[in-house]
Formats: C-alpha cells, sequence, structure tokens
DNA sequence: CACACAATATTGTCATACGATATGTTATCA
DNA sequence: TGATAACATATCGTATGACAATATTGTGTG
C-alpha cells in the first residue's frame, strides 16, 4: 500500500504470558527441557525476562495443555508421556484424523482439495530425495490444509493440543524409513478419498493411517524403554 | 511409584486457583454467568474472595478449557457457543463417545459390564416415572463407568471439557421429550453391543446415538436463535 | 550410619503500584 | 444542533515485594 506510511496495521502486542507459553511449549517439545525436569519459577522467571505473575500464568496454560504437570507445592514438573499415554494419545489422533478427513471429504471446497492434491504431491517429491526438515514441514501443510477444509476448528484446536505432546516423543514418521514409502502410500489413499468425496473410505484411510503410525512408533517406544532400563 | 500423589492430595488442601475455576465453571454452565457477560477482574475477586492472582490464574485455565474468551484490553467474556460451535462440539462428542465406547467393548472387566447394565436399567426406571434432576445423574453415571471402563484418560479429559461446553446451551435430552424414549433405545442398544463385545456395533451405536441427539438439539437451537431475533 | 533438627529454598497467595488501552463524559466549534 | 476533540475514569497487563506454608538440604548428635 503506497502512501499513508503513518498508517501501521491494528496490532496488540503478544501478551507476554503467550509469548512465555510458546517459548516453553517451544523447549519442551525441542526437547530442551525434559520430562521429569522439575521448572523452578525463579530460574525461568530469569531466563524468559518476565516477572512471576506472568510465567505463573504460563504455566496454568501449559498444564492445561497437558504439557506440564502441576505437583502441590512443588510446582511444575515437565510432563512424562508414558507409553500408556503414548496410546491414548494415538487412539484419539485416529478418531480425530479420520473425523477431519470425513468432513474434509464433505465440506472443502474444489480449490481446497486442489491444494491438498499439491500438498500430497510435494510431499511425495521431497520424499523421493529425502531431506528430513522439508518433509516435515510438507507434511505439517498437508494437515494444515486438510484441518481447514475440514471447517471444523474444534477438532482443529484438540489436535494441535495432542501434537504438542506426541512431538515429546520426538518418535515421528521418520524413526522408521522402512514405513515413510507405505506412509506415503496412505496418504494418497486419504487424497482419493477426498476427492472422491467418498467419507466413509476417508475416514478408513485417515484412521488406518494413524493406527499404522502408531504401531511402528509404539513399536520403536518399547524398544526405547526396554533400553533405558538396562 | 504413582500412589503417592494420591495420598498427597488427600493431606493438601485445594489451591486456590482450582476452587477460582470450579466455581466459575460452575456459574457459567448453571446459566448465572450468561454466554456475552463481561468478567470484570475486580468485581470477581470480591464475590469469589481472592486475590487478583489466584483469580486471574484460575480465568486462564477456563480460557484454555474454552468456556470465556479473552479480549485483549478488556478483560474475559463468557464465551458464546454459536450454532456453528454447537455442531462442531457435537461432531467431535460423536467420535469421542464412539471411540469410548468402542475401547469399552474391547477392554471392560465383566465388573465394570455389570455396572453399566445396572446403570443403564437405573436410568430406564427413572424414565418411567420421569423426574429431571435424578435422570441427568443417573445418565452421567452411565457415562462414568463407560469413560472408566474405556480406560483411555485422555478421551475422557477432553469428553469432561466439551461437555462443560455443551452444557451452557441447556440444551439436555429433557429439552425434547419426545425424544427420550428412543434415546434409552438407544442407550440400551450401547449396552447390547458392548456386552456382546461387538466393537463395531458399539462404535456405530455410540455415534449414532450422538447424531441423533445432535439434531435434536441444533433444530431446537435455531428455533430458539429464531425466536431471540424477533 | 541413621535420625532429628535447624537452615534454606520454593511455592501459593496477597497487596500495591503504574503504564497502556478502552470507555464514558464534557467542552468546543462549525 | 451535531460532530468531534479533549479530558476523566475504569480496567487490564505486568511488575515488585512480602509472608506463611511446605519442601529440600545440610548438619550435628547419638
Amino acid at each position: 500500500m503506497p502512501g499513508h506510511a503513518a498508517l501501521r496495521a491494528v496490532t496488540t502486542p503478544t501478551p507476554l504470558r503467550k509469548q512465555v507459553v510458546e517459548r516453553l511449549r517451544e523447549a519442551i517439545i525441542e526437547g530442551h527441557l525434559k520430562p521429569g525436569e522439575r521448572l523452578r519459577e525463579r530460574e525461568l522467571c530469569e531466563l524468559l525476562g518476565v516477572s512471576r505473575t506472568s510465567l505463573r500464568e504460563g504455566l496454568v496454560e501449559l498444564e492445561a495443555e497437558g504439557l506440564i504437570n502441576n505437583v502441590p507445592n512443588r510446582g511444575p514438573v515437565v510432563a512424562m508421556v508414558s507409553i500408556k499415554a503414548a496410546e491414548e494419545i494415538y487412539q484419539l489422533r485416529a478418531v480425530l484424523e479420520g473425523l477431519a478427513a470425513r468432513l474434509f471429504a464433505k465440506h472443502a471446497t474444489d480449490a481446497q482439495l486442489q491444494e491438498l492434491a499439491q500438498a500430497t504431491a510435494g510431499l511425495a517429491e521431497i520424499y523421493r530425495n529425502f531431506s528430513a526438515s522439508p518433509f516435515l514441514k510438507a507434511k505439517s501443510r498437508f494437515y494444515d490444509i486438510l484441518l481447514t477444509g475440514a471447517n471444523n476448528q474444534l477438532v482443529a484446536q484438540v489436535l494441535r493440543g495432542i501434537n504438542a505432546r506426541v512431538s515429546q516423543l520426538r518418535i515421528t514418521s521418520l524413526s522408521d524409513p522402512s514405513r515413510l514409502e507405505v506412509s506415503i502410500k496412505e496418504i494418497y489413499r486419504i487424497l482419493d478419498a477426498v476427492s472422491a468425496r467418498d467419507e466413509e473410505a476417508a475416514w478408513r484411510a485417515s484412521t488406518e493411517h494413524v493406527a499404522n503410525a502408531a504401531e511402528a512408533a509404539l513399536a520403536i517406544l518399547r524398544k526405547q524403554q526396554k533400553h533405558d532400563m538396562s
């Protein structure tokens, strides 16, 4: 927009609390704060440069998200994701993504369908000359489109919430390279189903995709845990 | 060792923040705080007899739960449940309860199955000489058993969260008396399915039950809204 | 070495303060 | 008069300091 340089976009500065939440969430997902680790308020205040007031409000939000547990009079601890919890997460994810796919098949515009097709093609392309970071980015793009087209913000919100917890495990589709190829095929199945506006097929393809991913991930997790014990 | 935490919980008084959350949540669900109503911190502090610190921490939690919206520099507002939001909630509830029923069919002990049968019988009994409050209590008992037997705490937690939002609508199964009888039949269908350990049937019975309830509730909601406009 | 006990750290809650933004009111001017 | 600018007030976002209650750590004693 030329002219009127004085006009700034109406932008409310992000509240400190939100920034706290974002930075801590990232630190937990990235693994800089490890499961079981205690979080001392004083430390975090200094680290983030905010007052206890804002910090504690942020912690409450993270607790609601399930990323930390609050032990009375001991303060917050980075949540431990047990294998049981991981199973629960995958069970939930399956029906959530299934629902999203079904709703996408029902509601998505043709433009959104096309976007999803492009995203899928991009995913396959990256897979051919593989590289991790772009792959994850492309996958996240796929789900963004899917959730937008599904037109159910609540499902999107819940999915985002539990995804943070899965990320903590750092068990992605990449952990088991042998699954990558079949994983891509499963995604194409989802795309085909929604393209055909076949809700049932979209549901099946999506839930089965998650179930398979869960199987692979949980196998790795169980092996890891056994290893940890020695 | 788990179990210690439970012991401590008995000993320690519930934190003020939690009490704030409970009381406000109840006030919202009961309709004493109405959708769209502004919540002034100062007022609530006096009303609840707590400091702004504790109150605000509670508000953060309620916001995460979706019961209030925070408008920057204007403070929290009791969330408005639009018809669109209600639709989204019912869509989500259907798959969550479906999953719970399926998991119950798979994992529940025989004792839990029997409990569920009793709860269902109790529900039918109350229906015969009807009275609202015990009916709702019995229904909530049914779901408690179902969710316990499903053995997925995450699903239970999410369901509890969104149920608070549905309650806000004060559209219960009671709003449409003509649906009550068929509703009971649907619940028996769920019971029969899980009793037979038939996961697929449990899934179908449960999702269809919610879908039917949604249809009835949304019809009433739409009518209400039309009426509000005049 | 185990155990009691004192010293210290940390959390939960409160009161107070102050700038920034939003709302409401009054004064001013065309 | 009606619109608008200037001002006054309410409320939020954040910070600081305080203090009791509980948890953790360190120390001395039997």
